[in-house]
DNA sequence: ATTAACTCTTACAGTTGTTGTAAGGTTAGA
DNA sequence: TCTAACCTTACAACAACTGTAAGAGTTAAT
């Protein structure tokens, strides 16, 4: 059954939040701000998130921005806070819907649904700051202009993004791509490098690929440095 | 700039909601429920569909179904109904968003700027009932399996899907797929329909396109017939 | 400055998928 | 039965993608 993951410090709340969408039928993960709330949502790779905006550790919003850049939603965001600014707030950061506490169980149940539906069809975008991915049809939009990248160079591209601003280590492309493979020539991660790096050249993407010498690649430029 | 369709028979709302989204630089035509709504919204084809409740002469609930299964939308409902029994209603027949009157023109116009965003991403699905093709990735899903298929059976596919019940005409496809061509061999839409019905089969679609002779092709079988 | 390890680039060939052509076979209906 | 309409199959051209190979360039420590 689906995964929703639940961010809610309130102890009391997060507990009422889990019956109810467990009695629906979901498999409930809850998390608090005080863990590593970021790495943990990505981890359980939920289905939907229900989010709080307020965290004493972490702002809703920046959780909103960082799990959007990475293709993770949807994102209901669930809250306190009626005032109008806050909402557009996290609508632009990223959020999908927006609710305030109280809220009826059978609504918040209907809007789950209606971002689950939604999202099952949607090809969703890994967000780099001046371009796009399209990891499903692994198709890159930069501006107005768009390209289409090979399997491989979709493949790179995608932990590349995922990853930013840090470093993805040679070992764990190399795998991810030829883990599976006989053999293959030790030269076979640059080759397709170079490739990706001319492809990314052709829509204006110049220099956005550092080579870290001995460790890895790395995404660099964008809206994240 | 983007066409935004409004249903409203309130004059002095409708109104107020164009000169709003105007300023925002949408392109705004209005419809009321007295004229032939339906058909009116479908030639307008509008980027989004704002949608009132309240109409004297068709219920909103039934053109939010009609749109839906042509595939057409976002379909945002703004209503002074306030009761949850009609925003569940309403998201169930395939409303995208509720607002209730009043509402903050920020509010929604960042809902309608969340609404185009998603859709932007989405691949909407032609539904023939028992299967649905995606015709911007040509695949199509038949139950849990789904096949590619190549750019020419995408598009013949895509030609029978829509007219079904109808026939096709073969000079329809014809000009389709080949009319901007210096020559072609005559048969070409042949050989193409053969590779189409050995596709389909592969999947367990066989004997789903029929040969009307002398006139084309038409998709039967599915929920339609 | 030298050197060795590391990285990049380019050309080539094999593979796969798509497409149009050509030739011949089959079917429907008068 | 006869013929126009339709179907099928094989073939070759083409394009895209991929891995291999060889050689060139770059970096950082000595």
């Amino acid at each position: 059954m689906a995964k929703i993951v639940i961010v809610e410090d309130d102890v009391y709340l997060r507990e009422e939040l889990e019956s109810i969408l467990e009695k629906e039928g979901y498999s409930v993960e809850s998390i608090s701000s005080f863990d590593s709330p970021l790495e943990d949502i990505i981890s359980a790779s939920p289905s939907l998130i229900i989010l709080d905006l307020n965290l004493p550790n972490l702002s809703g919003f920046q959780i909103c921005r960082y799990l959007k850049a990475r293709g993770i939603g949807p994102i209901l965001v669930l809250t306190s806070r009626n005032q109008l600014r806050d909402e557009l707030h996290a609508l632009e950061l990223g959020a999908d819907d927006y609710l305030t506490k109280p809220c009826h169980p059978k609504r918040l149940i209907a809007r789950i649904q209606k971002l689950q539906h939604l999202y099952a069809n949607m090809h969703i975008l890994l967000d780099a700051g001046d371009f796009q991915l399209d990891e499903k049809a692994n198709v890159l939009y930069v501006g107005k202009n768009s390209i289409s990248l090979s399997e491989n160079e979709g493949m790179i591209m995608k932990s590349l993004v995922k990853a930013v601003p840090s470093v993805v280590k040679k070992e764990e492309l190399f795998n991810q791509l030829w883990g599976s493979s006989e053999y293959v020539d030790e030269n076979i991660l640059q080759v397709n490098m170079t490739r990706l790096r001319k492809t990314l050249d052709e829509v204006g993407l110049s220099n956005r690929i550092k080579t870290v010498r001995g460790i890895g690649y790395q995404l660099i430029g964008g809206s994240y440095q």
